[in-house]
This record gives structure tokens, C-alpha cells and sequence, in this order.
DNA sequence: GCCCGATCATGATT
DNA sequence: CAATCATGATCGGG
């Protein structure tokens, strides 16, 4: 967000106890938004810092999507987009800088959805051993993510061939078993249903909003975590089955998609500064059509004949584009260089190059995704929307070896949001080439953590939360003892997907419950982490809350809600945040402490929970937590009601002690500087009521 | 309408 | 770690 970009250039003061001692907890209250409705998401000066949800209320039984996101229309105006006309590109004439109108003609038509046919196979339920008692029931079946079919019979005669046949894979299928095979389609089907993405209509297909385009994303998201754990239980790691494709063509065939009307200027639903951590999730919604291809373009109708416009780029770094100062950007057309036998040609002046040509002339704006590296892993890349762009020129020049290639300089068009930049800038702030304005103090941790967390305010005068104790684990006084007390694992090397003999493994369910990348691969009731009497080291997959925060985060003094918490870093869905740090308490015992989670209360459920668990998600151990005088940074996270992090039961046992913690995860992408929240839940106690005014659509109202 | 090829992918391996 | 490989999907154009 940009005041914290803002650069006056004074010091940060050093910390002053005294009047820190004094500060009030503030983990409450007041609007973010100061206007609920009526404003553009185009024009807004910055990106809001949650996304919201549609009122449904506290929890209606099986009607509204359970994980909604607030739909501001892209033109503010509800009502109107159903007046447009079917074909339905919104003419808005002037800002392309015609003299006319332009009249869009979409290139591609609709692709017609296949059905898809329910393989059989025998049903069975997954090896689940979970520990406390009255879970072996439906609820846990859909949490652990769908029941698990079993083909005995070797593709049944269908003769598709899968995978590739090169490389033996280990475990199971190097020792001859049966492979396990897991049929997706009814999982994708119950996710499409518990969003409501069954048969979207055509118009919503044409156009979407901000609710429909993060709902495809999500379904997107958890169908292609889902779909890496199956792969990976089946074939151990490093199964390249590219789950990414996978599930995003089965969306793509079933029509769940938006915005596939092409356009120029932003796509309903997007905002800039959005992230995406996979190509196909810009097909998805719209923003970037081509799978590959890095400029997208579109026929546009004008005084008598059509010709190619572009609409979107993507630049990927793949051709030394300059990145400039943020605001400029230097784009290569596409075409010539790569070839296979290692022959180089010049560029064309035709398809995209063509498109990006006409566009100079037209200065029509064009839509810009910049791809990074992503710092946490090296091999994956994340594109950010960083908003439109107009190109002011074009010309051709030799690159290396020699080639003619296309060049064009594009300007941002001003009065965005940042988005590219705040990137930039935290770089800066990495690197130590520029200071964090406000920073208090540059690590509240005090070293507890292995990364720094500082304290920010540039907001106001205040100096800083009122004084705690930083603990980065959570304190009992003493474990829980199992009635029956699960075996622990003897993997020496770390915890390996596939691996049917770890006795970890086998408690999640058969599936290792988090990605190489330290993301949640689905939702459970409870996980099953490896414990203190387990063979396997620290950094072990499956002992991803034990080893702290991963991305670099900050609390920060919020305008109007006390202080905050917010990462520099971006945060994928599923990806673990922290802890929740503190001190076990009786549950029921805390009365005037702003400070507490307690899993006892009723949270909306998460994905396909919804329908059939419409109480309260199930809590094995009534886990209360305070964390005033002591604790870690998620006691900063505020509340809101359509949060982006949602908490999940974890468990660490060892013999037949265990301790179960709460931990952390994003919701859907995040990208950085944005507030990291979470919904504290519904209490029965009605006088611990705060107001809440998150500002989202579907706010409750109130907050405990 | 069908097929084919171009395309700033992804992930793992060498 | 840069280069390579294998697998892949969409869309425009022939």
C-alpha cells in the first residue's frame, strides 16, 4: 500500500519503553473502506486490503457460497452489466483515444463443454487413523479431501496412455503393487458445487466481477493442490504430471472461467496489483488469454475494416526487456529467437508484433502482467498485474546475434494503484539501498525468529503495542495424553510422499499434507505433524509449523484499526504463515484479554466443509489460547470478516503426549503489503461483542 | 470445421 | 545454477 512507500526521509527513533508500556491493545474496530460501494476498483487510489465476502449471513445452511468475495462491479454499478448487450463489451469510446467507438470482435467463440463421464472404480476409504473418536464420519472423509477410488483394473481397456513411460517411478509401482489411482472428477465436481460453478451462464462466462473471477481462482487453486498431493502419494516426489495444466483444463472444459470476451482495458474482477503464481490462472479469469504466448490480442472492428489490437502482455524477462524505473517498460516482440535446431530468424511484423504495431497508432491502453522470480523458489515465477500501459513507440533493432526484433516502450498510465513498484521497493529495503519509512523497531522479535519482523508505524505518533513478551511457540503446562496414541514415523531422511510405510503418513490419511513449497495441500479437521519421537529432521515436509515464519513480515500501525500484520514477501495459497504463539488456557476462563484464540468457537467452514457441518468446525481439544502477555506476531493479525488466512488444528504427538497448535495459512495469494487477517470466529458469550467494521459486504457486524 | 503449429510454461534433472 | 528435456494446452490461422 502506498503509505508505505512514502519517503520523508527522517530516521526511525529509537524505542522509547515508557511510552510503550502504557499503549492500549488494539486489535479492533473501525472501517477500512471508506466507502462500501459506488467506487471503481479502477480508479481507486489503492488496492483494498481485504477482500470481501457477500452478507450470507453468520452461517446460512447450504445457500450462499461459503467463500465468497465482495463484488465491487467493475463499473460500481451493479445493476447495469446486465444491460449490456450479450456480446457485451462495455464501449466506452473515449479513453482508447478514438474518434470512434470502437466495436470489439472477440476472435474466439465459446467452447463447448464436454461432459464428462464418472470413471468407476471401486470405492474405498482412505487408511485414516485419526485419533479422537467421533470423526470417522463424512465430515472427515470431505476433509481430508474426497474418498479414494482404487482402479484394480489397468485403464479398463480405454487404451489412454498417462505420465510418461521413460522413468520408472519408485515406491509402489517399482515393487509391483497396485498403483493408486485417485478419480478427480468427483472431487472437482463437489468443489464446483459447494462454489456455485456449475453451469455458469454465458453471460457470466463473457464477464465477470471480482466474486466470480476469485471464486474460479480458488476452486482453481485447491483443485491443483489437491491434485499435486494425489500425484504425489502416487508416484513420490518429483512426479512431473503438471497438475497446473490438469486441473486447469478440466475447469476450462467444464466452462468455469470468466471474462473470456476479450477486451481492452482492465478485466472485471481484477485489480491491479493482483498476483498469480501460474500462467493458466491468467487464462482463467481473463486477464492474459494465450497459455505461452506473451502477447495477446484481439480483432477490433473500426471505420471500415478490422485490425489487430493488442490487449495484454506478459513480460516474462524472456527477452531482456528493461524494466526501467517501474513506470516504463521495454517489451521484445515475440517470434525469432528460439528455435531448435539453434537457426535464429528475424522477427515478423505479424500476429502479436502486428497487434502491439497497431497499437502504437491507436494508443488504445494495454494491459500489463510482469512476471518475477519468486525469491522463495527459484525454479517458479509469479506475475504480477501491474495495470495499463499505453506504448509510445516502436522500432526495430539487431539484438545479439544479430536479428532483427521488434522493440516497444510503454508508459503506465498514471493514477493507478502500485503494484510493480511496492515490489521494488521492498527489494530496496531488502537490499538496504533504501530505509522502511517509520520503522520503530527493526526486529520486535528480538532474534527469536530467523527472519527479522519489524515494528512500522507511519501513520501517527504512536510508539508501539503495549509491551508483551515475544514467545515464537505455544506454552502448555501440560500435554494432552492420548487414549490412543499414534506410532511415529522412522524416515531418517525427512517425510517422503509415496512413502506408504511412514507411520506419519499414514495418520494424514495416507497423503502428505504439505508441498515441497511448504503450502497446505487440503484442508483436514486435524493434521498429523511428525513429533519429537519421529526420526526424521527439523526440516522435515511434515513438520511445517514447527519452523516459524517463513516470509518476512511486519506489523504495522493500521489507520483505523490499532496495529496489523502484513508480509513483504508474496504468499501463495495454502502457504504457511506462523503459529499461533501464547499460553494454553482453560476454555471459558478469559474475560478482559484482547488476545485469545479459542477453537471452541463457531468459524465459517472452508470449502466443501460447508454444507454438511454447518455447526462449527470440529475441535478434538478445546484449545484456548492468550497470547497477552506473551506471544508471536500472529497476535497482531486483526479480524475480518473475508479474511485471507484461515487457521488450521494441527497436532504434534510423541508416544502418547501431544500438543495441538494452530496454525496458519493463506487463503488464496497474497500479495505483499496487503493486511493479513483471519475471521475470529463466532462466540455464544454475546458480552464479549465488539463491533466490527471491516467494511466488507458481508461483515457481521460484530466481532468477538 | 478440423487440424496443426507457434508460443516469454513448469518442474525436475544434469 | 544455466541449460536441457519432457510433457503440455490454448488459440489463431490455413
Amino acid at each position: 500500500m502506498e503509505q508505505g512507500l512514502r519517503s520523508d526521509g527522517n530516521n526511525p527513533p529509537s524505542i522509547d519503553k515508557t511510552r510503550v508500556l502504557d499503549v492500549k491493545p488494539l486489535r479492533c474496530l473501525a472501517p477500512v473502506f471508506p466507502s462500501p460501494n459506488g467506487m471503481s476498483s479502477v480508479s481507486t487510489p489503492q488496492p483494498s486490503p481485504f477482500v470481501c465476502v457477500p452478507p450470507t449471513g453468520p452461517f446460512p445452511p447450504g445457500v450462499a457460497p461459503f467463500y465468497p468475495f465482495v463484488a465491487p462491479n467493475d463499473s460500481g454499478r451493479p445493476g447495469e452489466s446486465s444491460q449490456q448487450t450479450p456480446s457485451g463489451v462495455p464501449n466506452q469510446g473515449g479513453p482508447f483515444g478514438f474518434a470512434q467507438p470502437i466495436s470489439p470482435v472477440p476472435l474466439n467463440s465459446f467452447r463447448t463443454p464436454t461432459t464428462a463421464n464418472g470413471n468407476s472404480g471401486r470405492s474405498r476409504r482412505a487408511v485414516d487413523d485419526d485419533d479422537y473418536s467421533n470423526s470417522q464420519d463424512q465430515n472427515d472423509q470431505f476433509a481430508s479431501g474426497f474418498s479414494v477410488h482404487v482402479n484394480n483394473v489397468e485403464d479398463s481397456g480405454t487404451g489412454k496412455k498417462r505420465g510418461r513411460p521413460k522413468k520408472p517411478r519408485r515406491a509402489q509401482q517399482a515393487e509391483g503393487l497396485t498403483p493408486v489411482e485417485v478419480d478427480v472428477e468427483p472431487l472437482l465436481t463437489l468443489l464446483l458445487t459447494s462454489f456455485k460453478l456449475v453451469d455458469l451462464d454465458q453471460v457470466k462466462k463473457a464477464d465477470g466481477d471480482k466474486e466470480l473471477a476469485g471464486r474460479v481462482l480458488l476452486v482453481f487453486d485447491l483443485f491443483r493442490r489437491r491434485m499435486t498431493q494425489i500425484d504425489e502419494s502416487r508416484d513420490g516426489p518429483g512426479s512431473g504430471r503438471r497438475p497446473d495444466l490438469k486441473a486447469s483444463n478440466m475447469l476450462m472444459t467444464k466452462g468455469v472461467r470468466t471474462n473470456q470476451t476479450k477486451r481492452i482495458g482492465n478485466a472485471p474482477g481484477i485489480e491491479v496489483g493482483d498476483i498469480f503464481f501460474f500462467r493458466m490462472e491468467l487464462c482463467l479469469v481473463g486477464l492474459h488469454a494465450p497459455t505461452m504466448a506473451g502477447i495477446d490480442y484481439m480483432s477490433v472492428k473500426l471505420t471500415m475494416d478490422e485490425e489487430p489490437l493488442a490487449v495484454s502482455i506478459v513480460s516474462s524477462g524472456g527477452y531482456d526487456d528493461d524494466g526501467g524505473d517501474g513506470d516504463v517498460l521495454i517489451y521484445t516482440g515475440q517470434g525469432g529467437v528460439q528455435r531448435k535446431d539453434g537457426q535464429v530468424f528475424d522477427q515478423k511484423l505479424e500476429r502479436g508484433n502486428l497487434a502491439l504495431e497497431k497499437s502504437v497508432h491507436r494508443a488504445n491502453e494495454v494491459r500489463v502482467i510482469r512476471g518475477v522470480k519468486d525469491v522463495a523458489y527459484p525454479t517458479g515465477k509469479i506475475y504480477i498485474y501491474d495495470g495499463l500501459y499505453k506504448i509510445q513507440e516502436s522500432w526495430a533493432e539487431k539484438n545479439k546475434v544479430g536479428c532483427n526484433v521488434f522493440k516497444y516502450k510503454l508508459l503506465r498510465v498514471p493514477g493507478q494503484p502500485e503494484a510493480f513498484k511496492v515490489w521494488k521497493s521492498i527489494q530496496q529495503w531488502k537490499d538496504g539501498v533504501a530505509s522502511r519509512v517509520g520503522v520503530i523497531l527493526p526486529d520486535l522479535t528480538s532474534g527469536a525468529e530467523s527472519q527479522p519482523v519489524c515494528l512500522v508505524n507511519d501513520v501517527d505518533d504512536e510508539k508501539g503495542p503495549a509491551y508483551f513478551t515475544y514467545i515464537p511457540s505455544l506454552k502448555y503446562s501440560k500435554p494432552f495424553v492420548m487414549p490412543r496414541p499414534s506410532p511415529s514415523c522412522h524416515c531418517v531422511g525427512g517425510c517422503q510422499p509415496g512413502d506408504s510405510n511412514c507411520a506419519c503418513i499414514q495418520s494424514n490419511g495416507g497423503f502428505l499434507p504439505y508441498s515441497s513449497l511448504g503450502v497446505l495441500l487440503s484442508y483436514k479437521t486435524l493434521i498429523h505433524e511428525c513429533g519429537s519421537a519421529c526420526s526424521c529432521p527439523p526440516n522435515c515436509r511434515n513438520r511445517m509449523s514447527q519452523g516459524g515464519p517463513k516470509a518476512r513480515l511486519e506489523v504495522f500501525k493500521t489507520k483505523n484499526r490499532g496495529w496489523g500484520l502484513r508480509s513483504w514477501d508474496p504468499i501463495r495459497g495454502g502457504g504457511f504463515i506462523c503459529e499461533y504463539a501464547g499460553e494454553v488456557i482453560d476454555a471459558g476462563n478469559y474475560s478482559d484479554d484482547n488476545y485469545i484464540f479459542d477453537a471452541t468457537r463457531i468459524y465459517a467452514p472452508l470449502e466443501a466443509e460447508r454444507d454438511y457441518n454447518d455447526e462449527s468446525r470440529k475441535v478434538p481439544f478445546p484449545l484456548v489460547i492468550s497470547a497477552k502477555n506473551g506471544g508471536n506476531i500472529s497476535r497482531f493479525m486483526n479480524h475480518s470478516c473475508s479474511p485471507n488466512v484461515y487457521w488450521q488444528l494441527v497436532v504434534r504427538q510423541s508416544n502418547n503426549e501431544a500438543t495441538y497448535h494452530i496454525a496458519f495459512f493463506a487463503i488464496r495469494h497474497i500479495p505483499p503489503m496487503q493486511e493479513l487477517t483471519f475471521d475470529y470466529g463466532m462466540d455464544k458469550a454475546d458480552h464479549r461483542r465488539k463491533k466490527c467494521l471491516c467494511g466488507s459486504l458481508n461483515c457481521r457486524g460484530y466481532f468477538y
